[in-house]
DNA sequence: ACAGTCCCTTCCTC
DNA sequence: AGAGGAAGGGACT
């Protein structure tokens, strides 16, 4: 019998909606009012934001070890309010701490985490969740679904059935791109050089290494790497630097050298991380989530539904394509 | 309905 | 070293 228990957490050390959905995992599906489902260490797990808490589903046997699980994949060891309050002292990040409170870093399966992000780049959002969805579809193993929703879940794959013979070719039917490419070398790669352990045993070694580790991957670059640095392996200080940081660094910081940049070259990369660092702090990486967060889209001040007419004429245009398609056919 | 532009990048070439 | 283009496909305007 599964019921709710809590997680003894404050809105200010953990607030759901922005933490799940604000592209660091593509797996959460909204399942209810304030209410996510996802799936970790090959788990179902339901959440609930409350009034002042967050509230988890389990069954009494496994309450205990389902609370372990969101402790470490939430870090709540890490007390947030007290970074907030350091952060604050940045005029920048004050103004949108306020509205913006209980963003944490999630600590992820290194290996999800990894090939979601590879998916990532030239890339958006809802896409990134279409295509990492697609993969668990086809390589995960099925566990389960969640009351009143018939939404199958899976486990993500492993690294032994992402480097089976055919995959990219899959990948390819399955609208990956060139990113199909680079998943299947990938995991070929680690492999051949490493073993399933590799990934996970990375924690252990400090930043620069594990970066450089990481970018010998086909499709890992600096952001990725770091994507992958701070989500899943511990390096709080990592700054992955995309388009949108790039924009924000511009716009609101006055960096040594960034104001005459045209573009994002390793340099100003490597300025943006170090003065985000030198700001910040240790949990660096932390607060430029927050920042991160702030200015997207689908939290900020832009924000805004598309009106119904709009969404039906998206749904048409779809409709129209698709017919077209098979026209041709 | 259409067309140009932009997307949470990497890789390759010049 | 640094700039620029190619590589899916979809969404936005």
């Amino acid at each position: 019998m599964n019921t709710w228990h809590s997680l003894d957490v404050p809105r200010t050390e953990l607030r759901l909606n922005t933490t799940l959905k604000c592209g660091q995992s593509f797996r959460w599906r909204t399942t209810g009012e304030n209410e996510w489902s996802g799936v970790l260490r090959d788990r179902i797990i339901t959440l609930q934001q409350s009034d002042h808490d967050v509230l988890f589903k389990a069954d009494e046997g496994s309450v205990g070890a389902t609370r372990e699980i969101l402790k470490d994949y939430f870090q709540l060891e890490v007390n947030l309010e007290a970074l907030y309050a350091k952060w604050n002292q940045d005029q920048n990040f004050k103004k949108k701490s306020g509205e913006f409170a209980g963003i944490r870093i999630l600590r992820q399966d290194p290996l999800e985490n990894l090939f979601a992000f590879i998916c990532s780049s030239n890339n958006s959002i809802s896409r990134i969740t279409m295509m990492v969805n697609k993969m668990s579809e086809r390589w995960g193993t099925y566990i389960g679904t969640v009351e009143g929703d018939s939404q199958p879940y899976y486990s993500f794959p492993t690294l032994s059935r992402l480097a089976e013979d055919g995959v990219e070719s899959e990948l390819r039917n399955l609208g990956f791109g060139y990113r199909a490419k680079y998943i299947a070398q990938t995991a070929k790669y680690i492999l051949q050089n490493h073993d399933e352990k590799w990934l996970e045993s990375l924690r252990y070694v400090e930043y620069a290494q594990c970066r450089e580790e990481l970018m010998k991957l086909s499709g890992v670059g600096p952001k990725v790497a770091d994507c992958v640095c701070l989500m899943s392996l511990d390096k709080h200080e990592s700054i992955p630097v995309d388009t949108h940081v790039w924009q924000i660094a511009k716009r609101d910081y006055k960096i040594s050298g960034l104001a005459a940049a045209k573009s994002m070259t390793p340099k100003n990369y490597l300025a943006i991380g170090d003065f985000f660092r030198e700001i910040f702090g240790d949990y660096a990486g932390w607060a430029h989530s927050v920042i991160f967060t702030a200015d997207l889209r689908q939290f900020g001040e832009k924000s805004r539904q598309p009106s119904l007419k709009r969404r039906l004429l998206g749904l048409s245009r779809k409709k129209q394509a698709l017919s077209r398609k098979r026209g041709l056919r």
